[in-house]
DNA sequence: TCCATTGTTGAACGCTGTTCATTTTTAATC
DNA sequence: GATTAAAAATGAACAGCGTTCAACAATGGA
């Protein structure tokens, strides 16, 4: 039996409402995506009022932010994850491709999440934190990778971010646009090795 | 009975309000992105009501399916401007560069409106118009790399199709994570190269 | 017990897309 | 012109959105 709004008998400390919510907010992105995320159903779901809401969160964009941000913690996590399995030789093109691969699974297993990450555009500043994220993301994968973001390497990172660009491009397409999923698997391999040979002629002919 | 089987202008009854406000919801677009295109703001700026604007166009979707569908024409022009303007002699590199550089031009000089072709995710399903001006891009392009897209050749024009995703994240990346203007072009040219170069490559290697 | 502080609430505000009974305009008939 | 039926235009109304905030409840010293 539901007792009446007005008996508070199992107050919860705000550090646990809060974790509540984002639970509650978390399932609604991966069940029915971004666009079912209201602050009235996350109340409703947390077992709170909008109100109250409002005081954890601020506003809507920092509970969204705060969704994205383990998304991308756990996207982070299960990077690491495949870097660690990789083979002891694995030259730069398998890591990558490795890599590449991970993020597509990824983005397919966990499609509404994933999709979040990039439906969202906050109207500040974008979050400090999920950018330093991301950053470290990259710093994981440049090293992954085996190159030094330092000194004359700089370029060489650089060349590398912007594969990732490309990557994430064609991992887009091939989630919003129904290319068949052998295909897609392809693909990604084939824009990773690609990228890493044509690259690496370049190098060679000194155009770079 | 109102019959006027030879009447052009009664088949649609609308024309005239129907251009003022599907310009007007360009310029709204164009001048203040898509978040700003409202129903009652167009019907504003358009001098009718929000009744009329629905029965024109049944939903608001419908409407910014029009400026889309507007925005992937002119795209497909300067495309086609792009393609003319190319050198005689210009290889497959080449001319693919060129068109990458033009779409990475067009996403920053058009911003809110390449924005909004990706931002619009309508409800039910793909408006077949757009899908198949896309298609209509997509075959110039092949086209003007020199790729005949039947028989044995359907794998080179696939691989280009990906890299023409490829493109599409960096120009993204460029586009919404700030990256000097100059430093995008130089990366937009290498992910072309490298893409066309990796590929001969892995062909030459009987990868492929 | 009193009180200041802190946490919670939900009605209310202005906005959104969308609908539809009502009114206005149109055009063919008399 | 007058009549009239069909077509087109209207905008108030509805449900839902993010967001605010005066009012209320709970807490923990004094």
């Amino acid at each position: 039996m539901n007792v009446e709004k007005n008996s508070r008998t199992k107050r919860k400390p705000h550090a646990e409402l809060r974790k509540t919510a984002l639970s509650a907010a978390e399932l609604i992105v991966v069940e029915e995506g971004l666009s079912a995320l209201t602050a009235r159903r996350v109340a409703g779901d947390a077992g709170c009022s909008v109100g109250t809401l409002y005081n954890i969160f601020g506003h809507l964009d920092g509970l969204i932010g705060e969704v994205n941000l383990s998304t991308f913690r756990q996207m982070a996590e299960e990077a690491s994850r495949t870097i660690r399995a990789l083979p002891q030789g694995a030259g730069r093109e398998d890591r990558l491709a490795a890599l590449a691969l991970m993020y597509l699974t990824f983005a397919r297993t966990h499609r509404n999440r994933w999709a979040a990450v990039f439906e969202h555009r906050p109207q500040g500043p974008a979050d400090q934190r999920i950018q330093n994220a991301e950053q470290l993301l990259f710093a994981r994968i440049i090293a992954a990778a085996g190159i030094d973001p330092t000194g004359a390497n700089q370029a060489e990172a650089d060349s590398l971010r912007m594969l990732l660009a490309a990557i994430h491009g064609v991992v887009t397409f091939a989630i919003n646009r129904t290319i068949p999923p052998a295909d897609a698997e392809r693909y990604v391999t084939l824009i990773v090795q690609a990228g890493v040979r044509g690259y690496r002629e370049m190098v060679e002919e000194g155009l770079l």
